[in-house]
DNA sequence: TAGATACCTTATAG
DNA sequence: ACTATAAGGTATC
């Protein structure tokens, strides 16, 4: 086993660790006490995170967690350089923070988790996990792919644990409808399972759409079944590094109708472009990301 | 090409 | 207890 951590005070604008695993952006990482989701982690958000990435094709397991200034980490080989991708952590949020509009409710979303990252997660997980996200809420599409996970995932040993690593499109092409069904999936089961298959026998890589524009990477992902404009704009943000991507989810659009109602072009992709230009272009993700989080756990209320 | 509707399942509100 | 509604939408007509 090897283990390291990170200086905290190190990185522009520091890191919330739970807030970056626990908004929404990505539903592959799970908390070792199981309260994933379900209130602030224990004295002082320090509870151990894990995950599994593929090194050369071979699972892997990464535990994490925050304390005392530092994000610490265990894994069977250095993790370092694979936490650094993961969470973002090059990111400038300073920065970033100032190509930002300074309306009062971006303000707010930014202070209340100042240091949540946008995550890099990797890509096939990520499609999948999100054309489960329609039509879902957060606890239950995390409960989707800790699922697919204990039904398709390949076993992992760690620390003398027994983890489940994320399934390969081949694995998750070879199940049937009926499987995916019954692990709750519903409508999304054939989606999930046509779109591993696409990516099991080639027919298309979600990877290909990065270099591309970014409307046109956006197209590129909706060849996928069950992935549409929004959960394109999602995979494009969370796991392709388009920091531009503003997923239009009912959570933005809600926001668009009460502080930007300019923006509301009719269909997606011009509603997009405005809103992508009124919260500060380049790094328009990054504030939707902290908006989303902000207003979905209570906003102002909170 | 825009607009309406069906779709699995579950948690929550009333 | 029971029904209506909504949940980080997409495919189809």
């Amino acid at each position: 086993m090897e283990e390291g951590h990170i200086d905290v005070a190190s990185l522009s604008g520091g890191l919330d660790l739970q807030a970056t695993v626990e908004s929404g952006q990505s539903y592959l990482w799970d908390r070792e006490d199981g309260q994933m989701y379900e209130r602030e982690a224990a004295s002082g958000g320090d509870a151990w995170y894990w995950t599994t990435v593929r090194v050369d094709g071979e699972p892997v397991v990464v535990q994490a967690r925050q304390t005392d200034g530092r994000l610490e980490w265990r894994s069977t080989i250095d993790a370092e350089p694979i936490l650094r991708e993961l969470l973002g952590l090059g990111d400038d949020l300073v920065a970033i923070r100032e190509t930002a509009t300074d309306e009062a409710v971006v303000e707010e979303a930014y202070d209340a988790y100042w240091g949540m990252r946008i995550v890099r997660e990797p890509v096939f997980p990520t499609l999948i996990s999100f054309i489960c996200s329609a039509q879902m809420r957060v606890g239950r599409i995390h409960g989707m792919q800790q699922a697919l996970r204990r039904e398709f995932g390949d076993a992992v040993t760690f620390d003398g644990e027994t983890y489940n690593a994320f399934p390969t499109p081949e694995t998750l092409a070879a199940a049937t409808e009926g499987e995916l069904r019954d692990l709750s999936l519903g409508y999304r089961a054939p989606y999930v399972r046509r779109t591993a298959e696409m990516v099991a026998t080639g027919e298309a890589d979600p990877a290909d759409a990065t270099g591309r524009e970014y409307e046109a990477a956006r197209e590129f992902l909706t060849q996928f079944v069950g992935v549409g404009e929004k959960v394109a704009d999602c995979v494009l943000l969370f796991s392709l590094e388009f920091l531009e991507a503003v997923p239009l989810d009912t959570w933005i659009r809600t926001t668009i109708e009460e502080y930007y109602p300019d923006c509301e072009r009719g269909n997606y992709a011009e509603t997009s472009r405005a809103i992508r230009a009124a919260l500060g272009g380049e790094y328009a993700g990054y504030t939707q990301t902290y908006l989303f989080h902000y207003l979905r756990s209570g906003g102002r209320d909170h």
